[in-house]
RNA sequence: GCCCCCAUCGUCUAGAGGCCUAGGACGCCACCCUUUCAAGGUGGAGACCAGGGGUUCGAAUCCCCUUGGGGGCACCA
């Protein structure tokens, strides 16, 4: 058996999208399961469409997301490596021609001088007769003088690839058997401009036959267009790879997922601080199961785990909210300098934002993170989290500083009291157990509940009432802040 | 309009004829834990397996029809 190439061919005509993505880990899973070959190969031929930008934007979250190729352009704009290079379609224009050429000269595709407009009308009146639209092969039987009469007249020629009457059948990996009659195709397929620039149906066959791919695996939505695909292969004289046409993602009305309805952009979910385990996690369950309750699994289980064969059939909503959680799975699960590391941009951020005012270093990141963790559902979230320990000051509002059941001079009295133990407490009783137990006498003694007291110095510490947990923030802040905090909040409620 | 594909809790799914009075996860609700928020734990609601016909001793699983949904029909990719 030839041995297993695949192949992820995105074309730069937007940033890397969420059904890009899952096609890519798909491609990636299968090829590293069976020790095959990961191809990237950049489909820009639509040049009104591509720009370099997103290239880099495709190029650089590919390889965020870990899924590393084997061939291809190795970074945006930068070499390749492979020996089936070149992998940007722009540098294969002269396969192109070629290809085109052996179709014309064996008479298996043929100049047509019909022009967009004459194609747009006739496309108008099929739809209006209830037709479906279907190229009328007009320029399939000229003779070579009425062809030549036509070039003398300076018309520039698309070239249209002739489709046989007949049916075309595959066996899709995850389909079954698919047969479709070719008479349903649309006519004979332009497969290159009149400007001479080769179309997509075109180059993706010569470029899997050139390429030696094994396995097409894409989206459905490229189900349709698999016969004409097979019908080129065939007239290359080049045999077909196997299909795998896999479930599309869907938005939460059940319609192939858009920009216009969903958060498409992988970097917009890097940029809010989903971690890639979880994007990639969460992205090979949408079509795929194990079969087994596991849920939680790393690149490396999915690469061994994964089965082509056991991909579902139906289209599959993108849940946000499972997103989110096996995102907090993730972040509770990564090492400590790791979450460290990733954590800092977002601060930096808040810190350009003025969110905060100052980016701590990373040990002191690392102090707090036993506090944050498991409050994380996104990284983008440590400023929400965790942003009062790098503020000089904290926002009071003194609605909020005043517990639900207490008054503003239970809370003055409340909070005088609480600066008072906390500076009895001394340097060596600034811990989180003796703070507390100070505190909670404190309470006692005044016949406080404890809740409410611990509300009133949260919300003078924070400026929140959901916070992490309040000794140990304590701690974290440092007896001097924690004191200058209070008598801020003592402040506060006395001018109000 | 034509063609193709699909169809199990709101969502992601397990299920390859008897193990299914349909299992898990997210979300939701309740309780526990608890200084708040999370996290975690326990329990619960939630699917007449789209509907109807077959086949079979037996069907979520196989076949047919209907319905519903999606995708494709470009000198876009």
């Amino acid at each position: 058996m030839a041995p297993i190439r695949v192949r992820i061919a995105p074309s730069p005509t937007g940033p890397l999208h969420i059904g890009t993505a899952r096609t890519a880990l798909f491609n990636f899973l299968f090829a590293r399961h069976h020790g095959g070959t990961f191809i990237l190969r950049l489909e820009d031929t639509d040049q009104a469409r591509s720009t370099a930008a997103f290239e880099k934007d495709i190029v650089d979250n590919l390889h965020w997301l870990g899924l590393s190729w084997d061939e291809g352009p190795a970074v945006a704009g930068g070499e390749e490596r492979g020996s089936y290079g070149p992998y940007r379609q722009m540098e294969r224009l002269e396969r192109y021609a070629e290809a085109a050429e052996q179709l014309l000269r064996e008479d298996r595709a043929y100049p047509c001088y019909c022009t967009p407009d004459e194609l747009e009308a006739e496309r108008r009146r099929q739809e209006a007769t209830g037709q479906s639209p279907s190229y009328s092969g007009r320029c399939a039987r000229l003779t070579a003088v009425e062809r030549r009469t036509r070039e003398a007249e300076g018309l520039r020629p698309a070239i249209r690839f002739r489709i046989g009457p007949g049916t075309v059948a595959f066996d899709d990996a995850v389909r079954g058997r698919v047969e479709i009659d070719t008479a349903v195709l649309g006519g004979d397929l332009v497969i290159v401009r009149a400007d001479g620039t080769p179309l997509y149906h075109f180059t993706v066959v010569v470029d899997d036959a050139a390429m030696a791919v094994s396995d097409v695996i894409r989206g459905e939505d490229h189900l349709s267009n698999t016969p004409k695909h097979i019908l080129l292969f065939r007239a290359l004289g080049h045999p077909e790879p196997r299909f795998a046409h896999l479930p599309l993602i869907l938005n939460p009305d059940r319609s192939k997922m858009s920009k216009r309805k969903s958060q498409t952009a992988i970097d917009d979910y890097v940029a809010e601080g989903y971690v890639r385990e979880a994007l990639v996690n969460f992205l090979a369950l949408l079509g795929w199961s194990t079969g087994t309750e596991d849920e939680i699994l790393s690149l490396d289980e999915l690469i061994e785990r994964f089965d082509l064969g056991a991909v579902q059939k139906g289209g599959a909503v993108f849940d946000r909210q499972r997103l989110e959680w096996l995102n907090g799975q993730w972040i509770r699960r990564l090492e400590d300098d790791d979450l460290v590391e990733r954590l800092l941009p977002f601060l930096e951020a808040d810190a350009v934002a003025g969110r905060i005012d100052r980016v701590p270093a990373a040990a002191e990141v690392e102090a707090i993170l036993p506090l944050v963790r498991e409050r994380l559902p996104v990284l983008g979230s440590i400023g929400d989290v965790a942003g009062f320990f790098f503020c000089e000051e904290v926002g009071l509002d003194p609605s909020v500083l005043i517990p639900k059941r207490w008054d503003r001079a239970t809370t003055h009295d409340g909070l005088q009291a609480a600066r008072a133990t906390v500076e009895a407490a001394g340097a060596s009783g600034f811990e989180a157990e003796r703070l507390e137990a100070g505190l909670r006498a404190l309470a006692e003694e005044r016949g406080w509940k404890a809740g409410d007291l611990f509300m009133a110095i949260r919300v003078a510490l924070t400026g929140k009432t959901a916070t992490p947990p309040l000794f140990e923030s304590m701690v974290a802040l440092g007896r001097e802040q924690t004191l200058e905090r209070l008598a801020r909040a003592i402040d506060t409620l006395e001018e109000a």
